[in-house]
DNA sequence: GCCCTAATTGATATATTGTATCTGTCCCTT
DNA sequence: AAGGGACAGATACAATATATCAATTAGGGC
């Protein structure tokens, strides 16, 4: 996300890459170009979209697809399951452990902020998880609202 | 879902489909009773061919999707978006009201559970929330994990 | 440097999920 | 029984995603 330091990120994505023995080839350096810069979450097609704009480049959604498996893998991006779209790791070049995530996805924008939620807010949800029979919960949350901008420019509810 | 009371569910729909002034028509009962026999959530083509299993009737999945929106607004069933299947209201039947809910999703047998979160861990949520600036979230809460089954028989984690 | 192997990409086909649109039919009201 | 609105049928198509196999590229041992 824009937020992100561009320099910082894919050299950071690129040593983690030699460290996992995988390789970060143009096509993966285009994929994670366009997540880094992006300010909005993406389909996997507009990232093709945007790899292709303006360049001789040809990015089938077939690559797409591949590369952000691969980068799920790594811990690179997040795949907003709510949205069908693939956002840029807020936290890809910070030292410490991510290894939870929460987002809040706007219902009208579709603008994505990635959180950080208390540890008793977490703990509840495993509390009730594990009431309820469930004994992991995945580390990603996606919680859908409305952006502050979106609420004050109209008034309608949010989809649910 | 298995639990709830077939019959009851069936007249309280009705109920509430004549008081909305719109009509519990024979395609309406299709679905609304797979999706109270069904034990999984479903899609809609799976939701589709449930209704044409072992008859003549020919329920189209344009029909399904019509009937599964305005069940959607009639709060009868839920949409889980990371699954992109669909639940009946385990509340469909109680006279309370039941604005807020939380599902747990299997990821790997898709077993859904729908559960109440304590009011804490609600407001521990809409604080994250308003701290970043989103000042509405929606009542619908999807959290991914693993259901004791799955975890016993496998040891593999969760897909994030 | 050259070759072998594995990783990566290309290319094509197809599955899955969902929306748009227009027409026809049914049912309630008057 | 006729008019009108709700409902369903039918077709087309868009958007998201997976499967598969062939071609290419890059590194590592010789």
């Amino acid at each position: 996300m824009s937020m992100v330091d561009y320099e910082t990120v894919m050299s950071v994505a690129e040593q983690k890459c030699i460290q996992g023995g995988i390789r970060f080839t143009k096509r993966r350096k285009q994929v994670l170009s366009v997540l880094i810069e992006a300010d909005v979450a993406l389909s996997a097609y507009e990232i093709a979209e945007r790899c292709n704009a303006g360049s001789d480049s040809n990015m089938p959604a077939m690559s797409v697809y591949r590369i952000l498996d691969l980068f799920q893998e790594q811990n690179f991006i997040h795949k907003l399951e709510i949205a069908n779209k693939y956002v840029c790791c807020a936290h890809i070049s910070c030292s410490h452990e991510h290894d939870k995530s929460q987002f809040l996805i706007c219902g009208s924008c579709r603008h994505v902020e990635e959180i950080n939620l208390c540890e008793d807010a977490v703990k509840a949800l495993q509390t009730a998880a594990s009431a309820a029979g469930f004994s992991a919960i995945s580390p990603q949350l996606e919680i859908k609202g409305r952006c502050a901008r979106c609420e004050q420019s109209e008034g309608k509810a949010v989809t649910s």
